[in-house]
DNA sequence: TGTTGCTCCCTTTTT
DNA sequence: GGGAGCAACA
């Protein structure tokens, strides 16, 4: 037996050993919340819950199978029984089982995000949208519009109300083109990834006995990163957990000032509003932080308590001592990378690799730092910006198997189609058409002239013949497709073709072909776990989402980066964007490291252009940070002063006005009311949701 | 008519 | 570095 009392402090316990009904564990950055799902799930089992009837929804399958993993340790068992993975995953497994009405009982396929940008240029040029119009936004921000649209149950135009004014003209076209594309995919049996939600939600609240036969099975449901689950989530949450059957096991775990979601439709009133929405729910607080020092946590306070969204969270620990974050001023994004690179080889003299992360906003910020490690022979590994299975020849490979699964797969067929020479957009229509659905040409006619698309077609035929471990499909699939790399990708197919080898490896461990690739487009299998102690970690933020670290370094922390430019124009972006650089400073065990360039290179102007420090470092006081500043010779500088990036920050008001408020300089696009005027390089502007006074440089005003 | 090649532009975050 | 648009070619 596991001695809980000892492992855990007093509201850990509570979470892990509360009985039957709603629980909702509202916890701090590092305060243990992991820990606290794992005793739980130890727990369960130990109190004769049987694996199969607990479902554990995560924010990404690697959590999942880590938390297993620990709670398999405790317990001295394993716990392959228990179904665990994102809410996306778990509606996949659901929908295959129980396929929508409309499926007429045969398979879908779920698409990817090329195929989606894919279908909606299809629908684009069927409808004769945008032909030549400049201002048409293009099929990938359509993409966007259209599942933001869907996430935050808002019609298209108000979504473009909200965030690209601008765009309103075309809402019209958008929302038709919206319609088409559902069309689109009802017509070839395709999923994206909005559909399985609502597609799950659908199932779970006009299928009786589906949603019956489901609830018995999973009685006990945990869910994990609760602030970020959108309606559609919370509303499945809810359909799996009550009535007669479920009995409302549900523990629900979160941190509002962690919610960095909203994009996609994520909405911290699921977590406000958890209690109201589960009668008697149980509400526990665990607050003390275990992971960071002080000085990370002063910090990440500070960070907080200048959201304009009071969370009346102070994080704190009892553990004394603790370096103070370091802020890095290099003189150039280039000198960034080197120095970052020095830090983090120091760093390996004192810590495995694996303990060590750079987290960056976006993903090609690491560019040169990632050129910088290869030089210096420290191997990485990079979460977030592209994934494998997104990659030109990755595709096509899938595509094969693809076809073999779903005929009516037009994404795949197009990918298929498009590797001849010859081959294009419009005969790949009337290919497919001709194919598969009415048509008056007759196939074998246009086929005719295509020999080699018909060999493809034969070749995916004779896959489709009998059912094979997908291990076999695909070794099957690269011996047809090695011999064509070296015309495709002439500057870089053996390193193309190298990489085509890991696919053998990660579907080896599956049974079925459509799991497999289901799962390529859901999230990308590990590849080889062995070396992972080896290599530190890049990341995006999002993506370190309830990970952790000994040292971490945050880079590109500058204006228009981190905040990213797109989140100027509206308060709510300019507030999320803080609380991801709170998600990024908590992720920090013992050293913090803040790099703010003093240039960056721009493509777009062909050259290195100075930027302003960002905003999240100009607020934090001197004596939170220790800081350092490249000088012209290229060396590391203690600096005794306030670092001056960007420019001073002084407080600007009549006396008495302005000194006890937060001033930020700060080039903003939106609304805001001149308050007072001054002079054109020190304006004071009142902006909703600063919780404060602004202190702005440029003012782009686009009033109402 | 449809395909391919060249040039210009913008580059967030994820399932 | 990839997508979209335009112009030249088959």
């Amino acid at each position: 037996m596991i001695d809980y009392a000892k492992a855990l402090n007093e509201a850990q316990y509570a979470a892990v050993t509360s009985g039957d009904g709603p629980v909702l564990v509202v916890a701090g950055a590092g305060s243990g919340k992991t820990r606290a799902i794992v005793y739980r799930l130890a727990w369960l089992a130990e109190h004769g819950v049987p694996q199969e009837n607990i479902l554990l929804l995560t924010f990404t399958r690697k959590a999942a199978r880590e938390m297993l993993y620990r709670a398999g340790v405790l317990l001295q068992q394993g716990l392959a029984g228990i179904q665990g993975g994102t809410f996306h995953a778990f509606a996949f497994n659901m929908l295959r089982r129980w396929l929508p009405p409309h499926l007429d009982g045969r398979a879908f396929t779920l698409m990817d995000a090329g195929d989606i940008t894919a279908a909606i240029k299809h629908c684009k040029d069927a409808l004769h949208l945008g032909r030549g119009d400049r201002s048409f936004p293009k099929s990938q921000s359509i993409a966007a519009f259209l599942s933001k649209a869907r996430n935050k149950e808002l019609s298209v135009t108000e979504v473009l109300e909200r965030e690209a004014f601008h765009l309103l003209p075309h809402a019209e076209d958008i929302t038709r083109l919206g319609a088409a594309y559902e069309a689109y995919r009802r017509e070839r049996r395709l999923f994206d990834y909005d559909d399985l939600l609502f597609e799950l939600e659908a199932l779970l609240r006009d299928n009786e006995e589906a949603a019956r036969t489901i609830r018995r099975r999973f009685t006990h449901i945990l869910v994990d990163e609760y602030q970020d689950t959108n309606h559609a989530q919370a509303r499945i949450t809810r359909l799996l957990a009550s009535g007669n059957d479920g009995g409302g096991n549900v523990m629900a775990v979160g941190d509002e000032a962690q919610s960095i979601y909203a994009f996609r439709g994520a909405d911290i009133r699921n977590i406000l509003d958890f209690p109201a929405l589960f009668a008697n729910t149980r509400v526990i607080r665990l607050e003390e932080n275990y992971r960071s020092t002080q000085p990370v946590l002063d910090v990440a306070n500070t960070l907080l308590a200048n959201a304009a969204e009071s969370y009346r969270k102070t994080l704190f620990t009892k553990r004394a001592g603790g370096e103070k974050a370091r802020l890095i001023t290099p003189l150039s994004d280039m000198s960034q990378a080197r120095l970052a690179t020095l830090r983090i080889q120091e760093l390996l003299g004192a810590y495995p690799p694996h303990e060590i992360a750079v987290l960056f906003r976006a993903g090609f910020h690491s560019y040169h730092l990632e050129m910088a490690l290869h030089q210096a022979g420290i191997p990485f590994r990079k979460y977030g910006g592209l994934r494998y299975a997104e990659a030109a020849h990755v595709k096509d490979v899938i595509a094969f198997a693809r076809l073999a699964l779903n005929p009516m797969d037009m994404p795949a067929f197009a990918r298929v189609a498009a590797l001849h020479a010859g081959i294009g957009p419009k005969t790949i229509t009337r290919l497919y058409n001709a194919l598969l659905t009415d048509s008056a040409e007759s196939p074998d006619k246009l086929f005719i002239k295509h020999p080699g698309l018909l060999e493809d077609m034969r070749f995916v035929e004779s896959l489709r013949v009998r059912a094979r471990p997908p291990v076999d499909v695909f070794s099957a699939i690269l011996e047809h497709y090695f011999p064509r790399m070296e015309s495709l990708f002439p500057e870089d197919w053996p390193r193309r073709r190298q990489g085509l080898e890991e696919i053998m490896q990660m579907s080896a461990s599956y049974g079925e072909l459509d799991l497999f690739v289901a799962d390529l487009a859901l999230e990308s299998p590990e590849e080889d776990e062995k070396d992972e102690e080896n290599r530190i970690v890049l990341s995006t933020v999002h993506s370190a989402k309830g990970l952790e670290w000994s040292a971490v370094l945050i880079i590109d922390l500058v204006e228009d980066r981190f905040p990213s430019r797109h989140a100027l124009a509206r308060p709510e972006d300019f507030e999320e964007e803080r609380r991801l650089m709170y998600v990024a400073c908590t992720r920090a065990r013992r050293h913090l490291d803040l790099y703010a360039p003093a240039s960056v290179y721009n493509r777009a102007e062909r050259g290195s252009m100075h930027v302003n420090c960002s905003p999240f470092v100009r607020e934090l006081p001197p004596s939170l940070t220790e800081e350092w500043q490249e000088n012209l010779g290229g060396a590391l500088v203690r600096k005794k002063a306030r670092a001056d990036c960007g420019a001073p920050v002084k407080p600007a008001g009549p006396a008495g006005s302005g000194n006890s408020e937060r001033l930020c300089r700060h080039r903003i696009f939106g609304r805001g009311k001149i308050i007072q005027h001054l002079p054109p390089d020190k304006m004071q502007v009142d902006f909703p949701g600063f919780g404060s006074k602004v202190i702005l440089t440029e003012y782009l005003l686009m009033e109402d």
